[in-house]
DNA sequence: AGCACGCCGACT
DNA sequence: GTCGGCGTGCTC
C-alpha cells in the first residue's frame, strides 16, 4: 500500500489517501472528499511510519484522473514558490494549472427497467401526452442505458423524471466527467518564416555571447530602438530548429501588440499566446498543444511562466523592470524570481552528459531601464551584462528640455505650446504624458476645505467630467457628483491634479485643429480598442496621442518627433524607496518614443523638481551615474538589492480590531525573533503602522515592514510564517497577507 | 459550575 | 451533508 499527500480541489488543506497503484508526483486523481468526488493532486509519497492522523481514517484513491498530469520541474516550482513567498498550495497551484483542465461532476442517471405504463397512469395525469412522454422516455432510455440528468429534464417534464427515480426507473449515479475536451483540430504543418533578419554587429556579438556563454542568466541592455527583439527572435528561431522550445514574457499582452504581431509571423502556429481573455475551451486547447509538445513558443504575460512548454531552451523577460511582473495578490510572485528559480531547477536536473550543456535553460531579462537590483546582481556577476550601445539604424537619442512648473501656473508652459505647434507645422507626431488619469485628482472646497473621500477607502475621489462622477480607483466606488460640496453645500468646488481628461480638453482648446486621442486605461477597455487607436496613430489619423504611462513604452512610430512630459513629479512623490528609480525608467522610456526614423526628436519635461537628481541623470541619459548615486543611498539604508524586506498587512472591517490585533501579533513576531537575529538598523521591524492606503474596500490596514539582511530572510521568514499562520487560525476576523519582495509598498 | 443551544469550520 | 468545538446565556 502507498500513501499519498494530497491536495484536492479548491481546499487549502492537505490530505492523507492510500492506494495500492503507484501515482507520480504531479499526477492527478479522483478522491472521494466529503462524499464527494473531487480532484486531487499528488505532492508526495509519504512513508506509512510518517502519518500523523489516524491510519483507519485513510480512504482510497478512487482511480487515476484522465488529464495531463503536472510535469516534475513545475510540481518543483510550485513547492518553491509556495516556500519563498510564504504562500500554500491551494493559491500557488490555481495559479499554475489553468482551472480550465479541471474536471467536471455530473449526475447520470443509468437505465433500470421501463417505466409499467398502466401503473404510472392511475391517479394520474392519463392524457395522450402524457402516454406518449412514457413511451419515449422508457425507448430513450433502453437505447442509451445512461444518460446525464440536465439531457432528461430538458427532453421530459420534471414530474416524469422524479417519478422514474422514485420508482427505481432509472438510478442516479454521481459521474466524474472530463472537462477537458479538446476540439480534434489537425496542427497545421509547420511554415515558419524563411526571411533573414539582418542583425548588425552588436546585434550578432549579443547572440554569440548568449549562445555560447556558460552563464544561465543574462541582461540585455539595450537602449531604446537597439534591436533588442531581432535578438530574441533569432534565438529562439535557431533553437527551435534543434526542437527546443521557448517562453516569451511580456508586462501586457494588450499592449505588446507590436511584440506580439512580430513573433506571429516569424512563428505561426508554433506559438501560443496565453492571456486572461482566452475562453476555458481555448486556455486546455493551449495548455494541451504545449504540453505535448505540439507548439513550442509561448508568449504571455506573468502566468505564461508556467506554461509546460517541452525541451524548453529561452525564457525571454522582455522589459524586466516591468511592475506588472510581479502578482499583486496570493502567491505575490515575482516572474524574474520564478523564471531564474524554474531554470535553476530544471538545469540541476539534468542527467550529466555530452548534451547537457545544449539542454540548459537561458533566461534572458531584457530592459532600456533595468531595474537598479538586476542590474546590480550583473554587476555583482551572477547575471551576464550583454549590452547594446548603437540605437537601431543609427536613430539619434532625442535632445531634452527641462521646464520648471514653479514658473508658471498652467499645465502647459510657453515652451511646450510653442514646440507642440512647431511640430504640427511640419506635420509630424507629439506623444504627451500625464501619469494621472481622470480628470482632476480631487476636488476641494473653497469654502470649507472638504474633500470628496471614497467612504471604503482612505482615498480622495478622482473627478471624472465625461460623465459627471467622483470615482475610487481603490475599490471602483462611484456616485454622481452634483457640483455641491456635502459638507457646506457650496458651489465652489475648486479641481485640483489635472489628470489626462482635463489635459485633453485644454489641448482641445489650445490646439482646435488639432487631432487628439487620449490613450489610458480609462478610454480604453479593450485590446481592440488600443489595437485601432495604435494603427490610426501609426497612420497619422491623429497629431497629438495624450495618455498616462502605458504609451510610454515600446511604442515606435517614425512620424513622432516631441515628447512632452506634462509633469514628471507624480510618481516621484509615492511613498516607495523605488520612486526615483520609477520615475527614471518613465522618462527615459517616454523619451525613446521620439525621433526613431529619420527625423531627430525632442522631449520636454515639465517638473517642480528639476534641480532633482533623477531629472538631471535622465536628460544626460546617464543610467550608471544614476544607478551609482542610488545604490549608494541604497546601501546605506540597507534596501533591496542588500537586504530583503518583507510587508505583512493586517486589515479588518473594525478600526480598532485591526490596529490592537496588529500590534498584538508584532509583538509575537519580536519575540519570536529576538532569539534569533539581534534587532538593528539594518535588521529592523517597524511599529505596526496605519498602511500608506489606510482603508481599502471598507478595511482598515495596518502593516508591518520587516528589513532584514539577506543571510537572515530565511529564518525571518520562517518566523513570519508561522506567527501570521498561528494567528489567522484564531483571529478570524482578521486578514494578514505577506508580501516577500514587495513592489508596492502601500 | 453545568448544561442546552446555535453557529461555524472541518471533513484524510 | 454532518459532526464536533466553542461561545453564549440560562439555571441551579
Amino acid at each position: 500500500m502507498y500513501y499519498y499527500e494530497i491536495y484536492i480541489e479548491n481546499n487549502r488543506g492537505i490530505y492523507t489517501y492510500k492506494s495500492k497503484e503507484k501515482y507520480e508526483i504531479g499526477q492527478w486523481c479522483i478522491v472521494n472528499f466529503i462524499n464527494r468526488y473531487k480532484m486531487g493532486l499528488i505532492l508526495a509519497i509519504t512513508e506509512e511510519s510518517k502519518i500523523q492522523i489516524d491510519i483507519s481514517k485513510i480512504k482510497k484513491i478512487k482511480e487515476a484522473a484522465p488529464v495531463l498530469s503536472i510535469p516534475d520541474n513545475l510540481m518543483q516550482l510550485i513547492k518553491w514558490i509556495r516556500n519563498y513567498y510564504i504562500s500554500d498550495y491551494y493559491s500557488v497551484i490555481k495559479a499554475v494549472y489553468p482551472g480550465a483542465l479541471k474536471l467536471n461532476y455530473s449526475k447520470k442517471a443509468i437505465y433500470q427497467k421501463d417505466f409499467l405504463e398502466n401503473e404510472y397512469l392511475i391517479g394520474e395525469d392519463n392524457s395522450e401526452n402524457s402516454l406518449d412522454e412514457i413511451k419515449k422516455f422508457n425507448d430513450y432510455m433502453k437505447k442509451r442505458k445512461e444518460v446525464t440528468i440536465a439531457t432528461l429534464k430538458k427532453n421530459f417534464s420534471s414530474k416524469i423524471v422524479e417519478k422514474a427515480i422514485n420508482e427505481k426507473v432509472i438510478s442516479i449515479e454521481k459521474k466524474v466527467i472530463l472537462n477537458s475536451k479538446i476540439s480534434k483540430g489537425e496542427k497545421k504543418k509547420s511554415e515558419i518564416a524563411e526571411k533573414e533578419i539582418i542583425l548588425n554587429d552588436e546585434q550578432q556579438k549579443a547572440v554569440d555571447t548568449i549562445k555560447n556563454s556558460e552563464n544561465q542568466i543574462f541582461l540585455l541592455k539595450g537602449i531604446t530602438g537597439s534591436g533588442k527583439t531581432e535578438i530574441y527572435i533569432n534565438l529562439i528561431k535557431e533553437s527551435l530548429k534543434q526542437g527546443f522550445g521557448s517562453i516569451f514574457l511580456v508586462p501586457e499582452i494588450s499592449l505588446t501588440v507590436q511584440m506580439i504581431q512580430r513573433l506571429e509571423e516569424e512563428f505561426h502556429n508554433e506559438v501560443a499566446i496565453l492571456h486572461s481573455k482566452l475562453t476555458d475551451k481555448e486556455k486546455r486547447e493551449e495548455w494541451t498543444f504545449i504540453r505535448n509538445g505540439e507548439k513550442k513558443i509561448v508568449i504571455g504575460a506573468r502566468s505564461a511562466i508556467f506554461a509546460p512548454v517541452q525541451n524548453l531552451k529561452y525564457i525571454i523577460v522582455d522589459e524586466e523592470h516591468e511592475n506588472t511582473y510581479k502578482q499583486e495578490n496570493n502567491p505575490r510572485y515575482h516572474v524574474k524570481n520564478v523564471a531564474i528559480k524554474r531554470a535553476f531547477l530544471q538545469n540541476d536536473n539534468l542527467e550529466e552528459d555530452e548534451t547537457v550543456k545544449s539542454k540548459k535553460i537561458k533566461v534572458i531579462l531584457g530592459s532600456a531601464t533595468p531595474s537598479f537590483e538586476t542590474y546590480y546582481q550583473a554587476q555583482q556577476g551572477d547575471i551576464e551584462l550583454v549590452e547594446l550601445t548603437k540605437r537601431y539604424k543609427n536613430a539619434k537619442l532625442p535632445k531634452f528640455e527641462v521646464i520648471d512648473l514653479n514658473e508658471t501656473a498652467e499645465n502647459f508652459s510657453e515652451k511646450l505650446l510653442d514646440k507642440i505647434s512647431q511640430t504640427l507645422k511640419k506635420n509630424e507626431q507629439a506623444i504627451l504624458i500625464l501619469n494621472r488619469k481622470a480628470f482632476s485628482n480631487l476636488l476641494k472646497c473653497k469654502d470649507c476645505g472638504n474633500i470628496p473621500t471614497c467612504p471604503n477607502c482612505s482615498i480622495s475621489l478622482n473627478y471624472y467630467k465625461y460623465d459627471n462622477q467622483l470615482k475610487c480607483h481603490y475599490c471602483g466606488y462611484e456616485t454622481q457628483f452634483n457640483s455641491t460640496c456635502d459638507e457646506c453645500g457650496s458651489h465652489k468646488m475648486r479641481q485640483i491634479g489635472a489628470g489626462t481628461e482635463k489635459i485633453e480638453e485644454e489641448l482641445a482648446g489650445l490646439f482646435p485643429s488639432a487631432r487628439i486621442v487620449r490613450v489610458d486605461s480609462e478610454s480604453i477597455k479593450t485590446k481592440q480598442n488600443y489595437e485601432k487607436v495604435y494603427n490610426d496613430f501609426k497612420n497619422h489619423k491623429y497629431d497629438i496621442m495624450l495618455g498616462t504611462q502605458i504609451i510610454a513604452k515600446g511604442l515606435d512610430f517614425s512620424n513622432v518627433t516631441l515628447v512632452g512630459i506634462i509633469n514628471a513629479d507624480i510618481i516621484l512623490n509615492f511613498p516607495d524607496f523605488r520612486a526615483s528609480e520609477k520615475t527614471f525608467q518613465l522618462l527615459t522610456q517616454a523619451s525613446g518614443r521620439a525621433g526613431r526614423g529619420e527625423k531627430d526628436g525632442e522631449v520636454i519635461i515639465q517638473t517642480f523638481n528639476g534641480e532633482n537628481d533623477v531629472i538631471k541623470k535622465t536628460i544626460e541619459s546617464d543610467y550608471e551615474g544614476y544607478y551609482k548615486n542610488e545604490m549608494i543611498i541604497r546601501k546605506m539604508l540597507n534596501y533591496p538589492p542588500f537586504g530583503r524586506i518583507v510587508i505583512l498587512v493586517i486589515s479588518a472591517t473594525e478600526e480598532n480590531l485591526a490596529k490592537e490585533k496588529a500590534q498584538t501579533l508584532r509583538k509575537e513576531i519580536v519575540k519570536n525573533i529576538d532569539t534569533v537575529v539581534k534587532l538593528t538598523t539594518n535588521n529592523f521591524i517597524s511599529d505596526a503602522f496605519k498602511s500608506p492606503i489606510y482603508k481599502i474596500n471598507g478595511r482598515y490596514r495596518y502593516q508591518i515592514f520587516f528589513k532584514f539582511e539577506r543571510e537572515n530572510i530565511l529564518k525571518i521568514k520562517k518566523i513570519i510564517k508561522k506567527c501570521a499562520g498561528k494567528f489567522q487560525k484564531t483571529e478570524k476576523k482578521l486578514r494578514i497577507t505577506i508580501d516577500v519582495d514587495p513592489i508596492n509598498m502601500m
